[in-house]
RNA sequence: GGCUAGGUGGCAGAGUGGUUAUGCAGCGGCCUGCAAAGCCGUGGACGCCGGUUCGAUUCCGACCCUAGCCUCCA
């Protein structure tokens, strides 16, 4: 079995092959850092952090993940704050990714800032204009949509239709409503560069054409990120870098991610429901959400509520108690494979729900073993699989614990665990349960089993 | 209005032209001092209407509903 994608292009689920072999690329729109990353900007994150393990297990991978570090909402935020953009983004920039990594999100192979990019993005505008597909208009570049007859192709757009509908005001200085911008002019307030055009920066869509092209070459195997980005950002990236490229097909394979709600309602500023990863980490294990996202196929839309995370945290709470207790050698968990069925799960289009009946049918196999060898293989697969997917990477019993430390200290809990078992030995049970509803107010369950007593947060 | 993607059991959520998804919750049992966890078993579903078919939740068509995009929001 090959791995399968769906690419939004050809509207279709197909067998992925490279354009060169055994190398792979893919690009990942990152963020524009003026704030924190929200849940929904986490979730192709996570998504194509999955995709880009499993990407690594076949063939050599460069991923890259731009930060958009030039934008209006940017200068925006720094007027307001009186705060320097540099600042600004640095700060952001550094936030997003330990926010990502927090959620087990590895880090990509190049994460190019469009700041420094700036001549690779002048050198594609004035390519674009050479060969006509974009003209210059008071100060700004823009790209001529007439001038590329596939425009509308991602999106499935007829383009009559979209001039026809547009209710936008045109700006005097655009030959067609639909025409976007590649150069625009900066005031002596606004970060500029000098173009050819005069001092400026650059449009939106631009930056990641011209980072695509300078760190993976000009068609790229996977182009990523989410539903809404389709139109207009990628229909514009695919139009200049093909424009550019004399036709060359620009990304082989589109992907995009589903949408995110939470509690069934479109996240945004004016309903105060805007959730941001740094703020949920603070009370949700990174793990939980980064389940919590995976739980539905990534092309599904996804709600996000507290349901969907208590949901997320028992399914871990089941892993890790089948793993709990076993004792794992650093050679045997090297040596373990990753069970087939996950892998084959995952390489259908990303299945991720299938590849979690895989994980609980292991968890399960494991539940029921009784060998000691069997079990310490079975706990090797688990790890190996939690690995690929970026689950199962805490110690069981730090799992478990959790966040005890901020109610009751451990001590405090054993040693009411171990006047219980003194209880216990006696058969004096109202005094043992009495213990036992006491841990229980603090969130703590017990379980007694065959070796003694253990506990977790409830 | 246009485009795209969806509507699956109490909830979440895969999948399939006829045979158990999975997790949580429920019910019965085993285990346990009692529990918890675990194991075994079990009930419960495919928006609506037609069509194709021996047989459709799965294919085709209409309809209803939902979401996203059409406003540089992942």
């Amino acid at each position: 079995m090959t791995l399968q994608l769906h690419d939004t292009l050809r509207g279709a689920k197909i067998p992925f092959e490279p354009l060169d072999g055994g190398e792979v690329t893919m690009y990942l729109c990152g963020p524009t850092v003026y704030n924190y990353a929200h849940i929904g900007n986490a979730r192709p994150a996570v998504v194509f952090d999955l995709l880009a393990r499993l990407l690594r297990r076949r063939y050599k991978l460069t991923f890259a993940r731009n930060i958009t570090d030039v934008d209006d909402k940017i200068i925006a935020a720094s007027r307001e704050s009186g705060e320097p953009i540099g600042d600004i983004t640095a700060r952001y920039a550094r936030i997003y990714n330990e926010d990502m990594a927090a959620l087990g999100v590895q880090p990509p192979d190049v994460e190019p800032y469009a700041t420094e990019h700036i001549d690779v993005m002048i050198a594609m505008i004035e390519k674009l204009i050479a060969k006509g597909h974009a003209y210059e208009a008071e100060g700004h570049v823009l790209f001529d949509v007439e001038s590329y007859d596939a425009y509308g192709e991602l999106s499935k757009r007829d383009l009559r239709e979209m001039v026809a509908g547009s209710r936008v005001e045109v700006a005097p200085y655009k030959k067609a409503a639909r025409d976007f911008v590649l150069w625009k002019p900066s005031t002596d307030e606004q970060p500029g560069w000098d173009s050819p055009w005069g001092r400026g920066r650059p449009g939106w869509h631009i930056e990641c054409s011209a980072m695509a092209e300078k760190h993976l070459g000009k068609t790229i195997d996977i182009h990523a990120g989410g539903q809404d980005l389709v139109f207009p950002h990628h229909e514009n990236e695919c139009a200049q870098s093909r424009c550019a490229h004399g036709g060359a097909p620009f990304a082989r394979y589109w992907l995009h991610n589903g949408f995110l709600s939470v509690d069934e309602t479109k996240m945004s500023k004016s309903l105060g429901n805007v959730l941001l990863v740094h703020d949920l980490i603070e009370t949700i294990p990174g793990e939980v959400v980064r389940l919590a996202l995976l739980n539905a196929h990534y092309r599904q839309p996804l709600d996000w509520s507290a349901e969907a995370i208590q949901a997320a945290r028992r399914m871990l709470d089941r892993l890790y108690g089948a793993v709990r207790g076993i004792d794992v050698p650093d050679e045997v968990r090297a040596a373990a494979e990753v069970p087939e069925a996950i892998v084959a799960a995952l390489e259908d289009d990303i299945n991720t729900p299938k590849a979690m009946a895989e994980f609980f049918a292991l968890a399960r196999a494991l539940n029921k073993a009784n060998d000691p060898g069997e079990m310490e293989a079975l706990a090797a697969r688990m790890y190996a699989a939690g690995d690929l997917m970026g689950l199962l990477t805490n110690d069981p019993e730090a799992w478990f614990a959790g966040h005890v430390e901020g109610n009751a200290s451990r001590d405090e809990i054993e040693a009411l665990v171990a006047k219980r078992d003194g209880a216990r030995a006696n058969k004096d049970w109202a005094a043992a349960d009495a213990y036992r509803d006491r841990l229980k107010d603090m969130g703590i369950t017990i379980e007694d089993g065959p070796d003694g007593t253990t506990w977790r947060r409830s």
